[in-house]
DNA sequence: ACCTGAACACCGTTCAAGT
DNA sequence: ACCTGAACACCGTTCAAGT
């Protein structure tokens, strides 16, 4: 007879909560909701607990907020990749780009310390093979590595908040002030190109601006 | 007999509080405590008021921080310029950054929606004007403001990750991941390179990080 | 072993009242 | 006009108790 016909032998209550469920549950708030709107409480209520219940699970918030960032990054889908170096490195950071773009609220967690899981390791593992393939020292893949994580972590934020301000949120800004305030006389120069910032920030340039980023960082054949 | 020898002729009560006194005193919490420190209740006690005093003079605690973000952008030293346009936007940035590196509360202000007050216009204007002396168009200018706008904020964020964990502070992260875990068999090329991430995250290579990015964006002379 | 309910020590902010 | 005190509607988390 199978054992799972039977109760299971471990002692106490059966487990009505799991940790994926409320991963889960924590996902789908973030994304409907919004970072402000994940409160331990808020994911209690989801899968229809008491805000402790979910203590048995989790360590505490930051905890849930690390599982959850690893939760996503597991499912970026993993590309195809192309023939040469330089293009296989801006696949692998794409699909990285998009899949946090997506969840606008992870770089408000990551801006908190760039908190990361392991499953984001594939994609690295795959950036610093391309590099070595394109020639580079094992120093010069790290720092790669680095600056491009920099510059990625940089973009998202920035964009966020062009999306947030297309939205309509109040409040100054850097964008704001750049494109609207600018005063002829003071400032002529960003005065002339207040006009263009609109149409640079309108599209996500994020691939076109990688690649500058690696052109300067080394010669790709 | 001069005016201010008199109480002065407004009606009601002579303000005890200015918004000058929240702002300083909010800086001086933020720098000292850092930015989960910075409740209103705090800075009122700061100042030896009770918490609604605040209100009178700032709307709210975003408001608070938009004020302090650009006081302290507003003392960011101007540097003297070198005469090359390159140089000159390495200088120019690099004050920045170094100002907001000093506030490492500042970024995670930032990453909630990059806010930021007039006081930092006047770096962007001499930025454009040497992206103009260097013969780029209006667009391209635009373009490389942004950009390198970017890759600063981000470089600021994950900076800041770094220092954290140097002090020891507890959790996953992306930087922990890639150099305590790789595992070698899983990944070659990310334990390969885990010898040389200390000394490449130790030291802040802003100023080369940037000069490989305005390498790639345009061609200086 | 797992879950609950009440409670603690906080928040930002509103409201009515004092001077 | 400016400030105060009490209160409201929230948080994350601890603790003691239930099953």
């Amino acid at each position: 007879m199978p054992a799972r016909t039977k109760t299971p032998t471990r002692r106490g209550r059966r487990p009505r909560l799991s940790r994926d469920q409320i991963v889960e549950a924590a996902t789908a708030l973030l994304l409907s909701e919004g970072v402000a709107a994940l409160t331990i409480r808020a994911v209690s209520a989801s899968v229809g607990s008491s805000p402790m219940a979910v203590y048995r699970h989790v360590e505490d918030k930051e905890h849930l907020l690390v599982l959850v960032l690893d939760h996503i990054a597991s499912e970026i889908p993993k590309p195809r990749l192309p023939k040469q170096p330089r293009a296989q490195i801006i696949k692998l950071w794409s699909a990285i780009y998009a899949c946090l773009t997506e969840h606008a609220w992870a770089v408000e967690v990551l801006a908190a310390g760039d908190k990361m899981g392991p499953s984001i390791l594939w994609f690295m593992e795959r950036i610093v093979r391309a590099s070595r393939d394109a020639g580079l020292s094992e120093t010069e893949s790290a720092r790669t590595l680095d600056v491009v994580w920099r510059f990625t972590i940089g973009s998202l934020l920035v964009q966020r908040g062009h999306s947030a301000l297309a939205e309509g949120s109040p409040g100054p800004s850097m964008q704001r002030a750049l494109y609207e305030n600018p005063d002829a006389d003071e400032f002529p120069a960003l005065a002339a190109i207040s006009s263009r910032w609109e149409s640079i920030r309108a599209r996500d340039h994020y691939r076109a601006n990688l690649g500058a980023l690696l052109d300067g960082l080394h010669t790709w054949d």
